[in-house]
DNA sequence: GCCGTTTTCGGCCCGACTGTTTTCAGTCG
């Protein structure tokens, strides 16, 4: 409804409707529950009345007939960049433009050049916008570009012109997908900096090349930007680029009420600069604490800032795969990448039984398994070493429920994950039950990627997580944070409701060999969105207490 | 359409860029 409105200029009823739009994808509870709409901020009575109605119905009467005025897929047609619904709408009225495909065929015949308002070079950027949709869904998988970014900052930060150097967007806020890359530099000499940049080995090609701005393309087809700041102001560049949107109209908001104005050069009193050096001086002009990165999304509700988990705090993971089943490394090697990497234990959690595409062990071989492990244990014991592999599995979560290894099995493991690999599409009751009867299974400490979902390939399954929550808690099931950057399972919020319904969570990396152990990293990050702290997470614990939380 | 430790009316984040304009609207982040 935002779109539509703003289409007809009624632009601050449509900030209304956007803001609420906003605010509900948000929320922690669901609006189906709750008595008095009108609380959520930015509510009043017309949109609750919509929110009602819709609930009722299915439907929005005023909804459906703004679409009937302009039925135009307006979300594919303003997903080009730089058409806004304002174009939108001239293109629907002057050529009946409905869709992706009206917009690009006439583009083509040039037909949009001749309109009033647009030009050639709109023309040519609409086609050019169409191409790069096409090419790419316009977002990235942070695990997957995050190497060859850390390539680009650790070239520019050993350039003696870098003075200072950050990532920014939502590459530094570490959310799952990023759209492009932000890189704010200070550097007395711009010129070079950028010159070494656009010439980069990685850069495919070079959108600008300018002294305080330049964008280039890299192999892997993210868009990345480098931006030269002044010394003071960094800080207010850094937090301004970093966003969210949403958290800087929050905080300029704050700013106001102030009357202060905060943007990208500084926090100003009139005229009087009074901060802007640093992102902690910026927060603490306007009355705030810093706020790390991954809390800046949305709303600011918390009354103090959370003091969440760190990668350092992180003793063990229990989610790997070793050769067993068909995983790259032998549990000797995984045991010895952990140890490396400071852990205290590592969990040895191969898939079992029913899943053979993963060439799920049997519970012969699971036995055979403990065997090697308790050698490798001796072995670090008589070395003296204070290091533990534990015996785990991942074990299936059949479609009625049950577990595909035997209670005589799994009671004997160190501890055992449980997760669903199959019958994705079953109806959200069932599916809820069927997570339920794994987690009263006595024997099933951790749910492993609790949603199921693949970003950029599947939604998660349906399923009721409240009720999954309210289980978890009564029978003191884990459930994990999967760290695997395509999953990355629970999501941010669910994190949030987790922690709020004091459910324990555990982060692992999904790891099928060694060098993806590395990946705990961004399920740390993922946790850290949600605002977990160090005690939600049980691997953050020594091996004594560790074990204490298996049932 | 919503909101109110100055307000029930008069505001609503801010600046840059682009392409089209000759003073600005639309889009973006």
């Amino acid at each position: 409804m935002a779109n539509y409105l703003e289409m007809e200029d009624s632009s601050f009823r449509s900030k209304a409707y956007r803001k609420v739009a906003e605010v509900l994808e948000t929320l922690q509870e669901s609006v189906e529950d709750m008595k008095d709409l009108e609380k959520i901020p930015g509510v009043g009575k017309h949109i609750a009345s919509k929110i009602e109605e819709y609930l009722k119905t299915g439907f929005i009467r005023d909804y459906e007939k703004l679409k009937k005025e302009t039925p135009i897929k307006l979300e594919e047609i303003i997903a080009v960049e730089g058409m806004g619904v304002k174009k939108a709408k001239v293109l629907y009225d002057k050529l009946k433009i409905k869709n992706l495909k009206d917009l690009e065929k006439a583009a083509k015949k040039n037909k949009i050049a001749k309109l009033e308002g647009f030009g050639e070079k709109t023309e040519k950027n609409i086609l050019e916008g169409i191409a790069f949709l096409e090419r790419s869904s316009g977002r990235f998988l942070l695990g997957k570009i995050t190497p060859v970014v850390e390539d680009i900052l650790d070239k520019l930060s050993n350039l003696k012109e870098v003075e200072k150097i950050s990532t920014a967007g939502s590459f530094r806020r570490r959310k799952e997908t990023v759209g492009d890359v932000d890189i704010l530099i200070v550097s007395k000499k711009p010129e070079e900096v950028m010159t070494f940049f656009v010439s980069l080995p990685d850069v495919v090609k070079v959108w600008g090349h300018g002294t305080t701005k330049s964008s280039v393309r890299i192999k892997e087809g993210v868009d990345v930007d480098l931006r030269v700041v002044p010394a003071k102001s960094y800080g207010s560049a850094l937090q301004y680029f970093t966003g969210s949107k949403e958290h800087n109209i929050i905080t300029r908001r704050i700013a106001i009420g102030k009357e202060l104005k905060l943007n990208e050069y500084g926090v100003f009193r009139g005229a009087k600069m009074i901060a802007g050096k640093t992102e902690k001086e910026v927060y603490r002009a306007i009355g705030l604490d810093w706020i790390p990165p991954e809390l800046r999304e949305s709303e600011l509700d918390f009354k103090k800032i959370p003091k969440i988990i760190e990668l350092k705090d992180i003793k063990g993971d229990l989610h790997c795969h070793s050769k067993w089943n068909g995983g790259n490394d032998s549990i000797a090697v995984i045991a010895k990448k952990a140890m490396k990497m400071g852990y205290e234990y590592i969990g040895i959690s191969d898939h079992t039984q029913f899943l053979k595409i993963e060439h799920g062990l049997n519970e012969k071989q699971l036995l055979k398994q403990k065997k090697e492990i308790d050698k490798i244990n001796l072995k670090f014991k008589i070395e003296n070493l204070k290091f533990r592999v534990l015996w785990g599995c991942e074990a299936n979560i059949l479609t009625d429920g049950s577990i595909d290894v035997s209670d005589k099995v799994l009671e004997q493991m160190d501890y055992v994950i449980a997760g669903v690999h199959s019958a994705l599409k079953i109806d959200k009751e069932k599916m809820t039950q069927r997570i339920i009867m794994a987690m009263e299974n006595p024997n099933v400490d951790i749910i492993a990627h609790p949603s199921g979902r693949i970003l950029q390939q599947r939604d998660e399954y349906q399923f009721d997580f409240d009720k999954i929550l309210e289980t978890a808690k009564k029978t003191e099931t884990i459930l994990e944070i999967n760290s695997s950057p395509a999953r990355l399972d629970l999501k941010d919020s669910n994190i949030r409701k987790a922690k709020k319904a004091g459910v324990k969570m555990v982060i692992g990396t999904d790891a099928h060999q060694i060098s993806q152990l590395d990946l705990m990293n961004f399920g740390v990050s993922q946790a850290r969105r949600g605002w977990a702290e160090k005690e939600d997470i049980i691997n953050t614990q020594p091996l004594s207490i560790l074990l204490q939380s298996f049932k």
